[in-house]
DNA sequence: TATGAATGAGTGTTCATTCAT
DNA sequence: GATGAATGAACACTCATTCAT
């Protein structure tokens, strides 16, 4: 009962959990990294919105900077190996695996929390190097590598041009712009249903880009292989 | 006189002009601020770059937040400007244009200090909202309506298909991205020669996801075999 | 049973008796008041030495001012009990009773735990000003009156000359310099060997210092009774 | 006049005087450091004790321990160099030079601040393991050494017997129990006439003790009959 | 104008103490 | 009794801002 109702919290000034609480408190200080950057988010703020007294922060993570490295860590990692597996076991054309990958990054990832560390490590990158190169290694460079495997396939196939080995960057761009607009914009403008029309236009562009055929779109023979 | 008393340990090398040092503390703050972000900026050490006397900011700028919007006004307005001239004056056919375009802001704007601004609001945008609406309307509003000029070029002179008008959010968000990578990821890997490369990337790909017919796109001599 | 247990991380080796649980505390107290000072000792290590939680020792003592006065107190009194007993039974000259007493001192007590209260009492004294008290005249006032007795049965016995009677307190002081300087300058210098010769040089002086005979060492009679 | 008028000093928020302040802020450390203990000091009661903000404590000392150490360090080192250059030139039998130095170290030095720091060292040590040694080195051997010359001075001329190379502890010691003593005991018992008693007991035990014939010993008219 | 010593509100961090289990 | 997770008051330290010079 007493879970139900909100108020109760109160009465009881704690519950012994141990095993949750480091999740409850980093979701708590991710949100309000992501908010307000590192420096704006004050430590008492993040376990007033967790729920918790200051010191208790403490008890799991030995200072702001911990806290911080555990926030991005543990919303990192689990973020892109089922996008992985998609591809290999997708069966069809590669301009569909393209579009669904994309959509489905969007539906799983692109929209929610995980997200927020983008935006907040490229402000935070100077200030705390381990992290931003963890989070290259981790996140940048595999999700060019997605990337990469979806454009071979279809090259494999005869569905697309040979590209540059460098053209996935090109092409993780813009959807890592659309989630840091997303949060730097996001009490001003930028129309909320753009999302889905950025995404539409962005497949679209890349699939005429990267295209072979339908038959109109010749090979330009001047881009390297 | 102060060169020849030997007291003065700081040979002033020569005579400030009073009206250059509001800018000379714009460029000091502007850096700073961009490598750190705004928090991790103390007014000691912009004064130091600039090298005068922390007092001397005051007599410049009411306040930390006041610099900080003024050292992004000062170097956001004047970007735009010459390259919209272009668009207008421009003779030949669009994918040109494009190439054309692209290539100038990136060596002209890009590059250099000022698009630092871009990554310095993403990380700052939601502590100071109105700065993030000066930004969004002056930079991001205008250079979407450079890229739409260009497109619709391309459209009338029967060059480019249609475009979604939104597509142009998606055509600049990697450009945004190369800046804001540079940045962010300075002291560790994204290799220094890959701008160039990026920007043909980024270009051959637009080129064919916007052009009509093959058969316009003319040979980037940029691009190695 | 809870050796069997495998989830019993903790064997726990005997059966703790509970009537002995307070002076076990009272001993890890002691130990780090002593080495560290009252300030720089945390409950929690305290807790840790003695092999307990941080929340028993609230069990046994209201708080950190207690448990410090606890244990200066549990281990003060006892100490000069059996050293007075021997001057009452002592047969022989004073000069070897002297000896005695100050040797024995040091065997029984200077050397061991209990005198790491001086050190301690020295340096706390100002913020526990009652303790401070209570040691005053538990300890040194006593430790006076036990030299005061041991002159005088010198006196009496024709054996020492008449002294001032605050001479005590100058009698004392190397004694308490000798544990103090062991605690304070324990990690340095001081070499540890030092104990037996600085005790006997001390007899020595203090021996011809007060010694009417043998016959050579004449009364001062400038020095008052 | 704004010196003179100690209201005064409330009206002007501060006044410039770099050179000045150091000496200031390290006097009322000091004070407190010595009466409280290094840990019951904050930081914030030195600033007040000296009249300033706790800030300024930071532009001259960049943390807590540097700040004890250097007010430490800062009263250490003058106080023995006087006393060393009185045994050189002095003429007369050595009892007396005993006397001399030893009444003069009170009244000079005893009896005042930089005596402080002995209990001060004496509490700390542990913590601060750097300084205790500093403190080891530069007054405690020294100490021993005077007092060696003053002994050696005594046997050369025959007053003295030859005394073991380590009985200059012994001899120091009494010494500096009495500054720790007045410290310590400050607020309680330890009747404030007593040092000079004390003092005069302490230079008989000890002339007695080392004195190699008793008709040599002068008399000392400070010791009432 | 320019300086930089001084200020003090603000924040990260510690640790004695409490109390549900 | 015993535990140790949770608390929050207390304190070291920072840095934007002021102002006498």
């Amino acid at each position: 009962m007493s879970e139900l109702n909100p108020r109760s919290r109160k009465v009881r000034r704690w519950k012994r959990r141990k095993k949750a609480r480091p999740q409850e408190l980093l979701t708590a200080a991710l949100d309000l990294f992501a908010e307000r950057g590192f420096a704006a988010t004050r430590m008492e703020d993040v376990a007033k919105r967790a729920g918790v007294a200051k010191g208790t922060l403490y008890l799991y993570f030995s200072n702001k900077d911990e806290l911080f490295k555990a926030a991005v860590r543990e919303n990192t990692l689990p973020i892109l190996g089922d996008i992985e597996a998609v591809i290999d076991n997708f069966e069809g054309d590669s301009v569909n695996l393209f579009r669904e990958i994309v959509l489905r990054w969007w539906e799983q990832i692109g929209g929610f929390r995980p997200s927020d560390i983008s935006k907040l490590l490229l402000a935070e990158a100077y200030n705390l190097p381990d992290l931003a190169k963890f989070y290259h290694d981790e996140v940048i460079l595999r999700s060019n590598e997605i990337v990469r495997r979806v454009l071979c396939r279809g090259v494999k196939r005869g569905e697309f041009r040979k590209p540059d080995p460098y053209l996935t960057e090109v092409i993780v761009a813009p959807l890592i712009m659309l989630v840091i607009s997303k949060h730097s914009f996001r009490n001003n403008q930028m129309a909320p249903i753009s999302s889905k029309v950025y995404l539409n236009n962005f497949i679209e562009l890349c699939i005429h880009g990267i295209l072979r055929s339908p038959a109109s779109i010749a090979t330009n023979p001047d881009v390297p292989a």
